[in-house]
RNA sequence: GUCUCCUUCGUCUAGUGGUUAGGACACCGGGUUUUCAUCCCGGCAACAGGGGUUCGACUCCCCUAGGAGAUGCCA
């Protein structure tokens, strides 16, 4: 059998890790048979429609590398793909069902469903449709017609018996007829179809063949093969993926944390990161590997190694994951990628300026390591685009030593900074030591002021390799700055002991 | 309320009748180091509970509990 799978989305939000999750399923299983994916728009939901959530769709797939066979934009034999387009095919299958009696036009009006539904709460019934009209003889029917009443279309589930339907996964997944939902809708009022009816008919006439959506729709499986039924139609084979949930263990949502690609895109999230994190959510290929590039995904996946259990969504895991692409990028990719972040946050100028690229090209061998996100480049490294604006006098200070000491210290560094250049570092290192032990401190606490006056924070990359990137001028510069501050500070504090009469 | 699905370390998972229950993230400790980060080493930590079946159950069956999802003219 030729393997056809759908993404089928609907765009009236942001793509987030649930449905990426399902898409790359999808993606994945098709790829590793050998069939087809196919990318299907189920835009039927025209109050939460928009625009920008079609283009987000589009874009984050085109981010992720997910490249559909079958779908908008491509095309494909079994067109179109969007489902707003095939308004009268689902007219003409729902109106089929009614004269084959299988479905019925219902008339009542939400008002009289929202009453229904809360008398059923408070009475602590089984919530659900009272079937109001689906025996409704001709004459009332008529009636309603004629007094211009609008309708939708029901599909008539049978009062008795069970329906079962396979799944891969879970194996074979029964219920009585009598629980399933009652009569549910297949065409609005609107004249769109229902996700139900839309599904059935789209995944019938593309001839789909597995069915990998998200575990929320087993309870509707049943009545799906119903709908099946009811045109004689063969069902696909269904396999119903587990969820992906919030740390509270609910289903993954705004509240836990960013959940849109878009988000993680913009936070500096590597799609490589993305794909094969969202992809372990759910599935595992054995006891000990976990790194797969999407190619390899392409051939490795297979159904029999999906979980049957709801996972977490371990945003620290993504994190590590993404951290591990990013030192697996070579320099020269990684630049690219750093190249928009630094644009944005106005650290570089743009175009860029040749001296600008000389040093991205110099720092990042220094910054690699120590980036987590993309993102992280901005701060890791605005000092040597950009003045400081700030010291913070605590920050300069060592521990255990006062602005006095700090001021021999920096003094002392401030020698050894002239002529830096043109020594290596181990020959500097050399001299920084015999520096520190002259001075009486530790190296550790002579070096720190510097890095502070240099970088302007107590954190940064390797204070040689900074200096070598800053420039010795640049430096010196900064280092009087600093010095000059201490001095102040000293002064200060002895005018207030004048002042006190000490 | 009703129905359906699920249940191995905090989290993601390996495991398909006989294992010291393995790995990864997180966390904790140590090492490398001029800070941070990286990297390396070590530690903590799990079969939801109760019945069966069996010489032997994490693995098979039943029950209970817990969790989740659905119950829309949303998907």
């Amino acid at each position: 059998m030729d393997v056809r799978v759908r993404y089928a989305p609907s765009p009236t939000g942001l793509q987030h890790i649930g449905g990426v999750r399902t898409a790359l399923f999808n993606y994945f299983f098709a790829r590793s048979m050998g069939g087809k994916f196919i990318l299907r728009v189920e835009d039927t939901d025209r109050e939460r429609f928009s625009e920008e959530s079609l283009k987000d769709l589009y874009d984050t797939l085109e981010w992720l590398g997910i490249d559909w066979d079958e779908g908008p934009v491509k095309g494909g034999a079994y067109g179109p793909y969007i489902q707003s387009e095939r308004t009268e095919l689902y007219t003409k299958y729902a109106n089929q069902l009614v004269e084959d009696g299988k479905a019925y036009h219902c008339y009542c009006s939400s008002e009289r469903l929202d009453k229904v539904r809360e008398v059923q709460k408070k009475e602590k019934k089984n919530y659900g449709y009272d079937r109001h009209c689906r025996d409704l003889s001709i004459e009332e029917r008529d009636k309603n017609e004629k007094d211009g009443l609008k309708s939708v279309i029901r599909l008539k589930i049978p009062l008795e018996g069970k329906t079962s339907f396979d799944d891969l996964l879970l194996g074979t997944v029964t219920r009585k007829n009598k629980d399933i939902s009652p009569d549910p809708v297949l065409l609005k009022s609107d004249g769109f179809p229902t996700y139900h009816l839309a599904n059935v008919v789209d995944d019938h006439l593309m001839e789909i063949t597995h069915i990998l959506r998200a575990q929320e729709w087993i309870p509707s499986g049943a009545m799906h093969i119903l709908l099946y039924k009811a045109f004689g139609w063969e069902p696909p084979l269904y396999c119903h993926l587990p969820m992906v949930m919030g740390k509270d263990g609910q289903k993954l949502s705004k509240r836990h944390g960013s959940t849109s690609v878009v988000d993680f895109r913009k936070r500096g999230y590597l799609p490589e990161a993305i794909i094969n994190y969202v992809t372990m959510v759910g599935w595992a290929y054995d006891d000990s590997r976990e790194f797969f590039t999407k190619e390899e995904l392409e051939k490795l996946f297979s159904l029999e190694k999906i979980s049957k259990s709801p996972g977490v969504f371990d945003y620290k895991k993504l994190e590590w994951f993404n951290g591990q692409y990013i030192r697996k990028k070579s320099e020269a990719d990684l630049i690219e990628e750093v190249i928009p972040y630094l644009k944005k946050d106005g650290i570089i100028s743009e175009p860029i300026t040749e001296k600008e690229m000389l040093i991205i090209k110099n720092m990042m061998s220094l910054m690699t390591e120590r980036l987590h996100f993309i993102s992280d480049i901005s701060e890791l490294s605005r000092f040597l685009f950009k003045d400081i604006g700030n010291y913070t006098l605590t920050d300069i200070i060592p521990k255990k030593m006062d602005f006095k000491g700090t001021i021999i210290a920096l003094e002392g560094a401030r020698e050894l900074v002239e002529g830096f250049e043109s020594r290596t570092d181990e020959e500097n290192e050399e001299l920084f030591r015999k520096k520190a032990e002259e001075v009486k401190v530790k190296l550790g606490s002579m070096l720190m002021p510097l890095r502070v006056a240099i970088s302007g924070s107590k954190v940064s990359p390797p204070i040689f390799g900074s200096l070598r990137l800053l420039g010795v001028d640049k430096a010196l510069e900064r280092i009087d700055h600093v010095i000059g501050l201490l001095k102040e500070a000293v002064k200060n504090e002895n005018d207030k002991e004048v002042e006190s009469g000490q």
